[in-house]
DNA sequence: TCAACTAGTCAAGCTGATTGACCAAATAGT
DNA sequence: ACTATTTGGTCAATCAGCTTGACTAGTTGA
């Protein structure tokens, strides 16, 4: 790698972690005390519609298990409900609730409060060859833990 | 934000999971399979030389004991090794092992192979202008575990 | 010198994940 | 159509990593 970039690696963790935290930060200071940064991970995918306990596993890459108990956790806590599947009478929908709605709108102020003081120094030229840059590393569609 | 920007947060967690997940598949093609991501971010600190217990729980923002623990594994697979603390009897340091090295070092080579290619695509302006925009983010010396 | 503090460990308990077993519904093969 | 296999989901037991709490040994400072 070249020089001007060695220390990347750890500008690039280092500014995920702020990000997660400043996400973090906002979501409770809006009220949603009883949610880790791990759930957030699970709206993501929730806030599309239509995912299924076995969709849910296969997003966050745990088993089966691990995100049924997951979905009952956020069922209880009334950030979402089941719905019945359409067409697959085993298969159940897991569907936000206004209060898995309206956390996942914090989580995105957070995100943009978070990313607002990088956002304004940057030209629009140095935006898109960011996004460019960080769309090199990113998987589409695979946003996880990351361990 | 800037309507340019509104993805930077999906981009910017999903390029840290990659980078995590390429460091990771080196470290474990070079041999090093007892070992889980966390563990590097306490052989970041431990790289440094001359921690402590209490160094490496308030670097991982974990428990003493949790540190402790984290440490006496370590200990136990050969990466790390205890030396008597110059001028504090009740301390004891960390120190990495050969062994410990030579992960870090497969570590260090895995980070530079997942980001090769987008280190390619740069020009200078624009490496300099990622590493600017990240380290607006970045805190010093903070390199942990996401959640 | 003695009280307060700090480094570290032991022990017990919690939580979020795992593996394994199982049922019900859907799908594939003949 | 009928059976065999696969798939969606849960229950139960267990494990790993972390926490809180209690404690010992060594250090610091009034």
């Amino acid at each position: 790698m070249r020089d001007d970039l060695h220390d990347l690696p750890v500008l690039l963790l280092s500014a995920a972690r702020a990000l997660v935290d400043g996400i973090d930060s906002r979501v409770r200071a809006g009220g949603f005390t009883d949610l880790r940064p791990a759930h957030g991970f699970a709206f993501a995918r929730l806030s599309g519609g239509g995912a299924t306990v076995t969709d849910l596993a296969e997003h966050l890459e745990i088993t089966k298990q691990a995100a049924s108990q997951m979905a009952e956790e956020l069922i209880r806590k009334g950030y979402v409900e089941r719905r019945p599947h359409p067409t697959d009478a085993r298969a159940r929908l897991l569907v936000l609730t206004e209060k898995g709605h309206a956390c996942t709108r914090a989580a995105d102020e957070g995100a943009v409060e978070t990313l607002a003081p990088l956002a304004a120094t940057l030209t629009p030229a140095q935006a898109a060859a960011l996004r460019t840059a960080l769309a090199h590393l990113a998987t589409p569609g695979r946003i996880r833990p990351i361990w």
